[in-house]
DNA sequence: TATTGTTATACTCTATAACTATA
DNA sequence: TATAGTTATAGAGTATAACAATA
């Protein structure tokens, strides 16, 4: 069993421990679905907003453009995901009727596992939560 | 600069964007001096006490005993860390002279990261994420 | 037998550089 | 020139399996 320790007095050490675990959870849950957590953000954006470009998926996960290209392909090969006819270099991407399912499943997996680590909080302590959090990253978040 | 979306309704999305943005600049900060993320964490954590085993760090750190191997050998190979007599297969491990200083500057660092990135809230928000952080992870933290 | 240390290996995420194609 | 997409490559963290050495 873990001990406490020096770093137990840093914040930041919580933070990335809880992600941590947070993330592995959630990747479990997924890889049911045969879905990776990168991929099943993308399915998810995608299901709320369609024919938008590769480039702009990864520009609101913060995911590089030249990593993009390997996830976008293989969604494609799987049949997840349709190339719109190009305007310029750019496809604007859509879901596949199986990816559409998928995404939806994706998201409900989401929904539960948020449930499971957040749902037994106060409404404002989860509020005052992302509050903390999303302020953190959104600063930097111009990727 | 990237937009608000989908997955913003879910906590965990933020505190995977925070944790990322977080470590990203301790690690900006701590590549001044030539450590790792974890190579910082386990000279502090050594710091604080001496004459563990790297098998016992990396319990404490969550970090596998297949994985301390090499960056313990690696601390070693930089003269951080020395080894003591073997208890079994077991070496204790102290701090170089050199280890120490570098363990206390990157406390140091972390220190002013922290501060930084969470100092400007209040006491009593600082304690009520640190409660809510701690315990996502310490439950699932027998690794 | 249980624990420590080690090696090999693989997966995931992330990062940069360099290139092509198109508006 | 700026943007989109691609390829190659590398670094970092994490995971499992298998093995040797020692209490």
């Amino acid at each position: 069993m873990s001990r406490p320790h020096e770093l137990d007095a840093l914040i930041g050490y919580h933070l990335r421990r809880a992600s941590s675990v947070v993330m592995a959870d959630l990747a479990e849950r997924l890889s049911g679905l045969g879905l990776r957590t990168t991929e099943a953000a993308i399915l998810v954006v995608l299901s709320a907003e369609e024919n938008i470009t590769q480039s702009e998926i990864g520009r609101r996960l913060s995911i590089k453009r030249a990593n993009m290209a390997p996830l976008i392909a293989a969604l494609i090969a799987r049949g997840l995901i349709v190339r719109g006819k190009p305007i310029g270099r750019a496809h604007p991407l859509t879901l596949s009727r199986k990816g559409k399912t998928l995404g939806a499943s994706a998201r409900t997996h989401m929904d539960e596992h948020d449930a499971d680590f957040f749902g037994n909080l106060p409404v404002d302590q989860q509020k005052q939560l992302v509050g903390i959090l999303s302020r953190l990253w959104r600063h930097e978040a111009d990727a």
